[in-house]
DNA sequence: GATGCTTGAGTTACCCGTAACGTTTCGCTA
DNA sequence: TAGCGAAACGTTACGGGTAACTCAAGCATC
């Protein structure tokens, strides 16, 4: 049995084993609290542990029994996004409370990026992945398919995903949305948002939108910001474009809460009074948004109960439990304050 | 050779060196694009690398070369917080461009729960260690200086760190803001927060604090809301209790901007006008503060800066370039229209 | 006293890549 | 055409841990 001290002086198994004077094997049974040890033997290996400061090395565990880690690739676009946050942290707590440690990615919002992380993540034996969004590139299915681990997509939900989904029907939301603020008596609404990508769950939430105000008898004017993140600075100059090019706006739907908070500071300074002169309404219910003073109208998405139920799923799955594929979360809108109340 | 297919369908490089009708150690050297091969024998492994979908498995690289793998582990308190989701953001971003990948941990702001997974995470190898804050418990350190691993301590800055250290002094942000606030005039000063632990970055603000205020004459009124965590709530009932309590407050200072904001509400709420009737003043200068239309008085530190300065620091270390083992990356009052500007 | 069962502990093979070294092939020079 | 060196490629030996197997000793049963 050999047991020199390896280069980067970390202690091994056989090093324990040799101080304990007993086999490898033995050392990992007593280790491992697998059993078939006495309790003379336990106690000398475990002080030799204590002693040399032995910590196991998982790589090798994992190597040595061909299986995969307690690894699960987490990706997100963005955490500048506090909806992104939220979700990782229900995804990381409800993990790590079951033994397993999240590998981040933020893919930034591009397949390149995210495929690029995949085939990373996917070179260490990952227990399974979550990944944001239900549009992959064609190499990141392939790689999905053929790793043959649990995979969860998030947020957007997907009736016929790849492995498991869990999200909302942003579609939905943007319709209910839509179908509120014509119901408020709102015809000439605005849009303004980031994406024109089609891939994207703001995009679905703007046909929903546009769907439920044309069959209201309403019309959509859209201001995208391309090339831009969506966050304040866009909202509030997006507001200030939209207004100009379209006349008689009455109201505006924004992609982000964020945004809609820029736009909110646009419309007041420049003396238009809210909801009075011009609705707002923003989507994601930001936490903050619920302690202002001024309840924005948005929809609101359970975001950390999106992340542990995403969680769950990878943890019923990695332990064979039964689970469903497809699990819808939920929203729900919130009136606020903001726009003028249906008549 | 042996290339029969491993037991969870995972292609390895045997399997594609036998298709390809090349050895082991031929096909490794042209999937590693290290030379020394032909350019009939590269295609013919490339070729097999393609049709059967062969991923490399770094664990099996990390362990044959005996050295540490390109994963990172980050222990962050929670992300709830905004600002600790910008560090992290800044961290994945600088590390993921470098092919290093963030294992999170979110530490719940205690201990032991950082000691169970410092111990965990060293398990997988990591080539570094990113963590919150400079105090860790006993058995955390030991793990750490023995692991031989670069480790950067951020948040809280550090002059003697277990190996580097960057962030800022949170002693002087909160004297600053006491020095500030006594320059405006105020003398009898609250201060609202949930934490009494002595081993944490807001005691020493509110430290600082203190010694400013009272060095400046004037006295500060404690409200700790104790086991609730730092956000909107908190800070509006913690500023009820607070002024139930004590008569006269004339301003108060809160552990953070979320807090501040659950404070401002309160107060508006009360009919009492901000800045006229009692001041306010954050910390944190979370970024929809600055869009509000009244801006919040608070300290900015540079969260995303913060993370990458951090990343920057290990990746330094691990390229054994000469790196700076400190780094204040600094802070700046904000002086916001929440307190009464300075006679 | 022979047999079988338990219990404790050692042996061996293997997981998948890579470093180090050994071997073959081939073109070029003398 | 022998001799030589470099390029191309094969072989072997790890690395840390575990599954599966083997083996020996202790004990009870008939």
């Amino acid at each position: 049995m050999k047991a020199k001290p390896s280069k980067n002086n970390k202690v091994s198994l056989s090093e324990v084993a040799r101080a304990a004077g007993v086999s490898k094997m033995t050392a990992s049974r007593v280790v491992r609290g697998e059993g078939g040890y006495s309790e003379d033997t336990r106690d000398r290996v475990m002080a030799q542990v204590d002693a040399l400061g032995y910590l196991p090395n998982r790589l090798a565990t994992v190597f040595a029994g061909d299986k995969s880690s307690t690894f699960v690739g987490v990706s997100i676009p963005d955490l500048g996004n506090e909806v992104f946050a939220q979700v990782l942290e229900g995804i990381d707590r409800k993990l790590g409370s079951f033994g397993h440690q999240s590998v981040l990615g933020l893919t930034q919002h591009t397949l390149q990026e995210e495929e690029n992380w995949i085939r990373t993540v996917l070179s260490w034996q990952p227990a399974g992945l979550i990944l944001t969004g239900r549009y992959h590139s064609p190499n990141a299915t392939d790689m999905l398919k053929n790793a043959g681990i649990p995979v969860v997509e998030i947020w957007d939900l997907n009736s016929s995903p790849l492995d498991m989904s869990v999200g909302i029907n942003h579609f939905d939301s943007g319709f209910d949305m839509g179908r509120y603020l014509i119901g408020c008596g709102y015809t000439n609404i605005g849009y303004v948002g980031t994406s024109h990508d089609t891939a994207n769950a703001a995009t679905m939430r703007l046909e929903g939108f546009c769907k439920a105000v044309e069959g209201g008898g309403g019309q959509v004017a859209k201001q995208l910001c391309l090339h831009d993140t969506a966050t304040y600075y866009p909202g509030f100059y997006g507001t200030e474009q939209l207004l100009a090019v379209s006349a008689g706006i009455e109201c505006i739907f924004y992609q982000n809460d964020a945004m809609a908070f820029g736009g909110l500071n646009f419309c007041t300074s420049k003396g238009l009074r809210v909801p009075a002169d011009i609705g707002i309404a923003g989507w994601g219910n930001l936490p903050i948004a619920s302690v202002l003073p001024q309840r924005l109208t948005s929809v609101n998405v359970p975001h950390l109960k999106l992340g542990q139920a995403a969680a769950e799923m990878m943890l019923a799955r990695l332990s064979d439990e039964p689970e469903e594929s497809c699990r819808d979360i939920g929203f729900n809108l919130v009136p606020g304050s903001t726009v003028r109340r249906a008549s």
